[in-house]
DNA sequence: ATTATTTTGATTAATTTTGAACGAATTAAA
DNA sequence: TTTAATTCGTTCAAAATTAATCAAAATAAT
């Protein structure tokens, strides 16, 4: 494996996991440590990843608009991917699963790339990455609604995409959360939560995932309330006081997958 | 194996893959490391690769959850961009475009993607690019049509595809060419040909773009006779056998923009 | 069929990269 | 604070990669 190898390796793990250290790396590029922090070097003088004691890891907080449809978040990976895996658990082979775009459905879309269902959603990212895990005509069946191009999140919204929404009808729809507060799920783009009412509306059971971080933000636009959420999945990290406030608006363990 | 078929199997691996080592092209090719070598200096010469310590790359390395659905390395290259340029100069700021799926036309949507016009595509490719292109909200405003994901090309085809191109009207509508022989334009696929029908019929005008090595030929499934083209940008390198089967069609030095 | 031209593969010397060793620097533990 | 254990960066010899040269093989032209 030779230099441009081993660096387009360390940036493609890096792109799954938060860091790399040195001696992982070494195993991964079979590689020795001298050449592995050679490699280090020259991508954190690059300015791609940033140098710590022992390894290397994602600059955090990419500016978003300088890289539209790549990562966005790199927080939380590992739990992301966590309640991902749960979440997929849910979807049989032949269902029909809508998916909202997000850092934590992009984790799931990645999943549920493999099983024979379809997937509809509004999401380019999740697409792209769609694309990249299955094997041409292997896994899932997609189908993007068209629509106008948000730049910013790389999502297909406006009339046409919420047209296209109400023309299926789903077994699942997988949202993510801005926000969870009292009133229910909130996220921050008018037009984004406009598909995300659809979805609701045209799946038979709607699952959100959010990370632990979310329970108790409010963001700007409401989606929508409590009793049309059937599953929130999210980490056991939370608080006391979150988990009161779920169970209040009667999300019980029945309701809340923890992982 | 010719020099040509090992430059092809080259670009295609790349096409495919991140970089090639030359004891990998060695493997592939089964030709020398000398004569590999020399290959890889050809493609870099002409600035098709990046060439790095123990073999070479693909040239644009864009975030990895884009790969596929990206730049794919072609030949003609510097054909397809010229003749992506002249077509461009067709399109003013205000007016609304419809563009086709193919090389020659991702070309065009690259250079396109900077004016204030409005952009409708069924290409998942394209729309990448564009995005890349451009700079957040500026440059040109994208609408994606929905429909079933065609794993191969990466483009929306299906009912949907074409009930949503249906709901638009354009001023031009950019077409790529299988292939353009007697009876008129041809394509491979018959559902991408349903939605290159549907541009036909919503667009003012019908732009095809061909390099020169697509006259003559003939794909499986008829597009449209000449009677629907009201242009046609190709390069000069034309042989008069061509010329003449396009004269003989209806399409004269007016319709023919040669680059 | 013969000759000229191009392409290929082997050889070699120069250059670059790599891995091991070791002292300096940094963190963790006592 | 002192000590032990990692990790780091650099040096240097070994290994790998490259470009150049040249004869053999393949291709094209006469």
């Amino acid at each position: 494996m030779n230099q441009k190898a081993r660096l387009d390796t360390i940036i493609h793990f890096l792109n799954e996991h938060q860091n790399i250290s040195v001696d992982e790396a070494c195993k991964l590029l079979d590689a020795s440590p001298a050449t592995v922090r050679r490699d280090f070097k020259l991508l954190s003088a690059n300015g791609e990843v940033e140098k710590n004691w022992g390894g290397i890891s994602r600059k955090i907080d990419y500016p978003s608009d300088m890289k539209p449809l790549t990562y966005r978040s790199t927080h939380f990976i590992e739990e992301k991917k966590a309640i991902a895996r749960k979440a997929s658990d849910l979807v049989q082979d032949g269902e029909v699963v809508m998916i909202d775009g997000g850092t934590t459905t992009l984790e799931l879309s990645k999943i549920l790339a493999h099983k024979k269902i379809r997937i509809i959603t509004n999401s380019l990212l999740i697409v792209n990455n769609i694309h990249i895990e299955r094997n041409g005509w292997e896994g899932a069946e997609v189908f993007l609604t068209g629509g106008f191009l948000y730049p910013d999140s790389g999502m297909l919204v406006g009339p046409e995409a919420n047209k296209n929404l109400m023309g299926y009808h789903a077994d699942w729809a997988f949202l993510s959360a801005g926000g969870i507060n009292e009133s229910g799920l909130t996220n921050s783009n008018q037009l984004v939560v406009e598909t995300e009412r659809t979805m609701i509306e045209q799946a038979e059971k709607t699952i959100v995932l959010a990370d632990y971080s979310k329970i108790g933000i409010k963001s700007m636009c409401q989606v929508c309330g409590f009793d049309k959420i059937d599953r929130l999945v999210t980490n056991d990290k939370l608080e006391d006081e979150h988990f009161a406030l779920l169970q209040a608006n009667g999300l019980d363990e029945q309701n809340i997958i923890l992982v």
